[in-house]
DNA sequence: CTGTTAGCGCTTTCAG
DNA sequence: CTGAAAGCGCTAACAG
């Protein structure tokens, strides 16, 4: 407690050599007889010096084994989404392999800054709520790699998501259906509403539009339309909003027959409700989830929805950024049939 | 992208001030008058200094405003628990506040030697899963707070747990009642099984033994006895334990009347797996939790559970840690009478 | 209010 | 294989 700290060159001074050597005995192995090695490995260990200090080796090597995940939004609000957080699980586990250390960042904060001059790399779960920080990691030199978005030349792990879309909607749909779509982030509102004519967002990067138009593409494949009227915005994929919209769309009349829901906690959400208003699954009204979360296989009905392994994406997103091969990687994606629709 | 990195000394001789000046712009206001500031953080813009390097900051200061977060287990499992993620919510929206950032660290792990000369303090939520971390940070000259578990001298964040499970054992149980605890690592075993005349583990130190030590005085005072044969342990609070443990229990014979869980998720299971044996609750057999997780209040019938709030342990924690109070913080629980007992 | 300077603790040429 | 010395980029004490 008390204790001084011993720095490199105390040790250097007491065991009577140079510092370069004590530096190389925990460096470079190579550089030393493995005998002078242990020597005075053992001997540091006696004095009570556990190694260089690592403050000191990142500023001198400019490498500190700290990555850095981006998340879309605060860390409150992402760690207990279950996509997110196996996401997360799954770079953790491809870091730890790696002997790198995981600092949680939130996207809405102002800037990375604070944490980009020593950490080794970004990886950027989703875009960041703000937008600034885009622009911040396109110029910054460190390594990033994004997820479920893109930033121009930088490496990328995705899935279609149109197609995943379009897939999951032209199972469910059919000729003169009812349809309502329970989206995310559509609109520029806080709340839960139809988007009407409102100005859509971030119409080219985000994922929700690439699943909108997957559903569009589905929906006039069978020959249904389906109006603005009958297309929700949520904020956020949250059970509170979900439970707003699953109000709306199931007191709404004519009840849509079929209900594309952005993401499984939305659809959860949504076939609860139905249950608890004694409206039939799927008799009465069909859902389909996005994600494949665990809850969506325990929920009975069993949701239909689109799999996709966010451990897996996690694992990729980790592993490019260790070796830089610079890829856009596209996962597959997985159509659950369930039993929310027949 | 090529741009030279720019360094404080750089930017000093080419606005023609020392690099103490460029230091105190963005350091210390208070040295230098408001309009050469502002004027000197202008012209920094205009040349593309983003500010003093951190990596040096942290090695000259001593501070790098990271929180190490030390998980009782690895990164990957303690993020999909919700009791941890609660708790990491709590802790990161505390830190957020004061501009500080997080690092997950996995209680798994060797050592905490590879950070611990960067950050600036611990946070610890169990105790570590590896011991010898917990020496580590006993002897470490940075602050440390723990949360369900002590280390001498060091401030703490806990509940009452003996208390607790008492409290929530006397609520249901009744004399002549046939008992089973299904507890969390009791022993050590990496399997679900019953306790017998194992020998228990971290008897002392584990929040799993002051719950038991509750639950026990509990049934003494209500005449019930409850024998190590009733008494199981798994390995983790995780579905695929809590499935095994809840079979063995609803399949032995006599099958218990009260079944009292460490945890909301293995009740929740017990739960689960009961209706589906088409066994009434609580008619047949009655449940507590632990901890109160959404997903108890949003079970049918309603888990009877001790609520402790995870988020504010969280911000306490993080609290604590910041303003050094060395305080040893015992937050409230309180029962809640879901349907599960009645 | 400004400038000079000595390190923070380490790594890594380079010369021996 | 070892040792001396030059910084990595910055801060803060001190002197002006």
């Amino acid at each position: 407690m008390t204790k001084a700290k011993l720095t490199l060159k105390d040790v250097a001074e007491q065991l009577g050599v140079s510092t370069a050597t004590i530096s190389n005995a925990f460096n470079r192995p190579d550089q030393l007889s493995q005998r002078k090695r242990e020597e005075i490995l053992a001997q540091c260990k006696k004095i009570g010096y556990s190694g260089p200090n690592k403050a000191a080796q990142i500023l001198r090597k400019g490498t500190s084994n700290i990555v850095a995940l981006v998340l879309a939004d605060s860390i409150s609000y992402m760690v207990s989404d279950p996509v997110a957080s196996t996401f997360i699980k799954g770079v953790s586990s491809a870091l730890k392999k790696q002997g790198k250390h995981l600092l949680l960042y939130a996207g809405d904060s102002s800037s990375i800054l604070d944490v980009v001059d020593f950490v080794d790399g970004f990886i950027c779960y989703g875009a960041p709520r703000n937008a600034a920080l885009v622009g911040e990691l396109a110029l910054s030199s460190k390594p990033v790699v994004t997820v479920d978005f893109d930033i121009e030349n930088k490496p990328s792990v995705n899935i279609d998501n149109e197609e995943a879309a379009f897939e999951v909607a032209s199972y469910a749909l059919n000729e003169g259906d009812n349809v309502a779509i329970l989206g995310l982030r559509l609109i520029n509102s806080p709340s839960t509403c139809r988007i009407y004519d409102n100005p859509l967002i971030d119409v080219e990067s985000s994922i929700s539009h690439r699943r909108l138009d997957g559903y569009l593409r589905a929906a006039e494949h069978k020959d249904v339309t389906i109006s603005n009227e009958q297309i929700w915005h949520l904020p956020e994929s949250e059970r509170s909003f979900a439970k707003q919209a699953a109000r709306e769309v199931l007191t709404s009349s004519p009840r849509p027959d079929v209900v594309l829901c952005m993401s499984d906690i939305i659809a959860l959400e949504l076939l609860h409700m139905a249950l608890e208003l004694g409206i039939k699954v799927p008799e009465e009204i069909k859902i389909t989830g996005f994600d494949g979360i665990e809850e969506a296989e325990r929920a009975r009905p069993r949701l239909t929805t689109v799999c996709q392994s966010s451990t897996e994406k996690g694992i990729r997103a980790a592993n490019e950024l260790i070796e830089q091969l610079g890829e856009n990687i596209v996962l597959p994606f997985e159509i659950r049939k369930g039993e929310t629709v027949y």
